[in-house]
RNA sequence: GGCCCCGUGGUCAAGCGGUCAAGACACCGCCCUUUCACGGCGGUAACAGGGGUUCGAGUCCCCUCGGGGUCACCA
């Protein structure tokens, strides 16, 4: 058996979109699980749409996500150029060879003539399709309007009967009727190929094996295989991939700004744990196990267990998994990664942040949740003193002052402000007056953050915040009650 | 609208003719606990509908309904 080639095909359009992604996850997954050749082609025949540096864009996502790439642009190979406005002499031969054995023909048909046709069909509320109208031009002809100069295109010339399909490793053997198949252009008149032809071409010359993507190319897959049997090529096998949903009736899209593998890797998801999630998207390795590695998705990757149907991309879920991994991190790790997040709105105060991270990290789902966390600790909000209201603790706004000024008391005894210190003098002294921990604990927390809840105690809270603020804050919070 | 594909709880999803239809997220309850979170335990919730085939169907076939995709000189 042969070497599998594949290859990530995307669009240069500024940013990755997650269903790419997880086209080129399912891509790379399927290539090194049985040791392949994983080829990255940038496909931008569309000049209209060049954005500068989306080129890069594709590269690093691709590269911070693990997934490396064995030919491409960068690093060449033996089938290069792998940028396809790079390759535009390649196609044109192929077209004519198509043209010669009369597969394909030149069209002339403007814009404007086409434009009026189909709304004369569609008028009579027929299903417009292209009417083989330069099919039917003779060989002086065509050659008269090529010597002039008349801009052109090139179509592929179906046939009116008949029926063409194939096979997909998901979605089994597909047929259609070739009657309802379009003679759709495959060079345009810019000279430049269609992606339709574009991928035929340079599959073929790339010796690709294997393609996968989108299962909107479904429809148009037909068509291809026309033109692989035509050309005298042999036929891919293709896998293609469910779609993935915003919801039951939208497909992800760059406007909720939830489409981009940067939207979400700016609001602090990790990237190991958006590839988990994405891997799940459509795809089960058969079992009930939910955390994999790359290397891991690797050893279980199964086209088998790739799905038909569409699936929904479930944000909650995604953050489920990302509290996971946040959870799996070492301390240090984490202490790293949120910092920043907590510069947002501690930073030169000197904050205990090696303690807060330790508070934090279990209670962290999204790295951008961080800084409303711990803005208490940078400057009291707004409370209202219901907040003191707690019925398992027996507490409210009328018992709070007693309890308070028995915590001023306990804590202005305190020498050496540690954290330690603060819970040891805090619970002797409610036990030996035989109080409940709550009694005293709930109304200090609320007089120290103001907070229904918060990461820690009461206790953890008055260290962080040393014990100046501590004692202005309780200070402060008598004389609300008082007022 | 034509053509193509899909249809198990709210979501992902196992199931591949034969135990009370797994598991996870979300949700609810309980426990732990100075709040919240973590952790532990438990619960609500599904085979779209109708016909067949079969001793037996979520699993096979047909129809209906529902959803998606595609009908560009975009990919």
């Amino acid at each position: 058996m042969s070497v599998i080639r594949t290859r990530f095909a995307p669009s240069p359009t500024g940013f990755m979109h997650l269903g790419g992604l997880r086209t080129a996850l399912y891509d790379y997954l399927f290539t090194r699980k049985h040791n392949g050749v994983f080829v990255l082609r940038i496909e931008d025949t569309d000049q209209d749409r060049f954005v500068p540096g989306a080129t890069e864009v594709i590269y690093d996502t691709l590269r911070s996500c693990g997934m490396h790439w064995d030919e491409g642009p960068d690093i060449g190979g033996p089938y290069g150029p792998y940028v396809q406005s790079e390759r535009k002499d390649t196609y044109l031969p192929h077209a004519k060879t198509l043209i010669d054995s009369g597969d394909a023909y030149y069209c002339f048909c403007t814009h404007e003539e086409l434009a009026q046709r189909r709304a004369a069909v569609e008028a009579k509320g027929e299903t417009w399709k292209y009417d083989k109208h330069c099919l039917h031009l003779t060989p002086e002809e065509v050659q008269q309007k090529l010597q002039a100069g008349t801009p052109y295109v090139v179509r592929q010339n179906v046939p009116l009967t008949g029926q063409s399909g194939f096979d997909d490793l998901v979605y089994g053997t597909i047929t259609v009727d070739n009657s309802t198949l379009d003679d759709m252009v495959l060079i345009k008149a810019d000279g430049m190929p269609t992606y339709n032809f574009a991928n035929v071409v340079d599959d073929h010359l790339m010796r690709i094996t294997h393609v996968m993507r989108g299962m909107e190319y479904l429809s148009s897959t037909p068509r291809y295989n026309l033109l692989y049997r035509a050309l005298g090529w042999e036929v891919p096998t293709y896998i293609h991939l469910p779609t993935v949903m915003r919801d039951a009736h939208k497909k992800l899209s760059k406007r909720d700004g939830d489409a981009f593998y940067s939207d979400f890797i700016d609001k602090g998801y990790l990237t190991e744990a958006l590839i988990n999630y994405l891997a799940l998207v459509g795809w089960s390795p058969g079992n009930d196990r939910e955390f994999f590695t790359m290397d891991e998705l690797i050893e279980a990757f199964d086209v088998k267990g790739l799905s038909k149907s569409p699936a929904i991309f479930d944000i909650e879920k995604l953050t489920w998994f990302n509290a996971a991994y946040i959870r799996q991190m070492t301390p240090e790790a984490y202490l790293e990664k949120v910092t920043p997040w907590f510069d947002q709105v501690l930073e030169g105060r000197g904050m205990d942040y090696k303690r807060l991270a330790e508070l934090m990290q279990t209670r962290t789902e999204v790295f951008n949740q961080v800084p409303d966390m711990v803005r208490f600790l940078a400057e009291m909000p707004e409370y209202d003193i219901s907040l003191y209201t707690h019925k398992k603790m027996k507490t409210s706004a009328d018992t709070a002052p007693e309890a308070l000024r028995f915590a001023q008391g306990v804590l202005t005894g305190i020498a050496d402000w540690t954290e330690s210190n603060i819970h040891e003098a805090l619970m002797g002294a409610i036990a030996q007056a035989g109080l409940k921990n709550g009694a005293i604990l709930w109304p200090l927390r609320i007089a120290l953050s103001g907070l229904q809840s918060t990461p820690g105690g009461a206790v953890e809270i008055a260290a962080l915040l040393g014990r100046e603020e501590t004692m202005a804050r309780l200070e402060k919070a008598l004389e609300k009650l008082a007022g």
